[in-house]
DNA sequence: GTCTATATTATGATAGAC
DNA sequence: GTCTATCATAATATAGAC
């Protein structure tokens, strides 16, 4: 068994659990269960479980941060740019009508009664806006328009998928991921 | 001591806390010393810290439902209406920015792993949503577009407060429900 | 580095006097 | 109806063998 395996293996089930079950809700006893790795051993790695969730996040980052990195070499318009980051509420569908959004729903939890642990779980929201923005700036817009309107489309976005969340409601996940993009590439033409 | 008094100053204290601290993180012990009563005597007024959450519901139904009569009696154009409700966002914006929206954050919390509860939380969304709808279907939208416009409405009302209280951004708050009025009343012109 | 105990504390819930 | 114990359980975290 390679070094360190234990420890991914503790934060890709961590983050999973934590997605699905939410934070607080999610035991170590559970993640020992689904990654296969005894509880004992936690410790070795994190000194607490607010130091795993941190984990969990930088993870998170790093994958968000791989994504946007790729769709700006991929994709050469900052209009298809947009829309290709909108299309993440399509793709991932099932999964945020199941749970809600991965970043949402944890900063919402957090946001109750753990100032810490919530200004680290903005990081990855923060990836988004950045990366939305300058594409708004690649657009022509000012930089100070172009951060509003980037907050304006996660808070759309997340919107939409807080309410398709709690109606279990796919289509309504698609109609408003629609107006999105429309909104948003409109804005760029 | 009038009878059911202390019955009520329990969901007052729980639907307080509930509120700022969320459900799960918020304890027995913790309502009994805001409410000033002991919580075993919580058991005799509800089964279970579940039950009590449905009273808090209910009670924030009932609060909800006398707001939305008293603006259809008070307001005489659905456009004022309309523009009345968004205006919650800035009347209550200290506390959204704190602890986000009482019924969105409450939602996401219980879709992790609550499917029972969180059916039961949706309902004073759905007070909104049907009130919303009603509305613009007095204004001659047809009662399926209305439907959708009105999902949609909570949609960015839930996200605006998500992101504002994302970044404890009052200013975005504010920028968003203007954004929101503008684009609802434009819809009933 | 890994694992098996176990300590400690807090929780939701009960029993039963008044 | 109200309150004071108290139970049973499950959580995070530790100790220490290997």
């Amino acid at each position: 068994m390679p070094r360190e395996d234990s420890r991914q293996k503790i934060v890709a089930a961590a983050r999973r659990a934590f997605y699905e079950r939410g934070y607080d809700d999610t035991s170590f006893a559970q993640i020992a269960r689904i990654s296969g790795v005894p509880k004992g051993n936690f410790y070795y790695h994190f000194p607490s479980k607010a130091e795993l969730l941190q984990a969990v996040l930088e993870a998170r980052r790093d994958d968000i941060g791989a994504a946007l990195t790729a769709w700006e070499e991929e994709l050469p318009s900052p209009k298809a740019r947009l829309a290709r980051f909108v299309r993440m509420m399509t793709n991932e569908a099932d999964a945020l009508i199941r749970y809600g959004c991965p970043v949402g729903s944890l900063l919402t939890e957090l946001g109750k009664a753990n100032a810490e642990l919530h200004a680290e779980a903005r990081a990855p929201l923060d990836l988004y806006v950045d990366w939305i923005a300058r594409q708004l700036v690649a657009a022509g817009k000012t930089r100070k328009a172009a951060r509003e309107l980037a907050l304006r489309a996660i808070a759309r976005a997340q919107g939409a998928i807080l309410t398709a969340h709690a109606y279990g409601d796919a289509d309504l996940l698609k109609r408003e991921a629609k107006d999105i993009e429309r909104w948003l590439t409109e804005l760029v033409a």
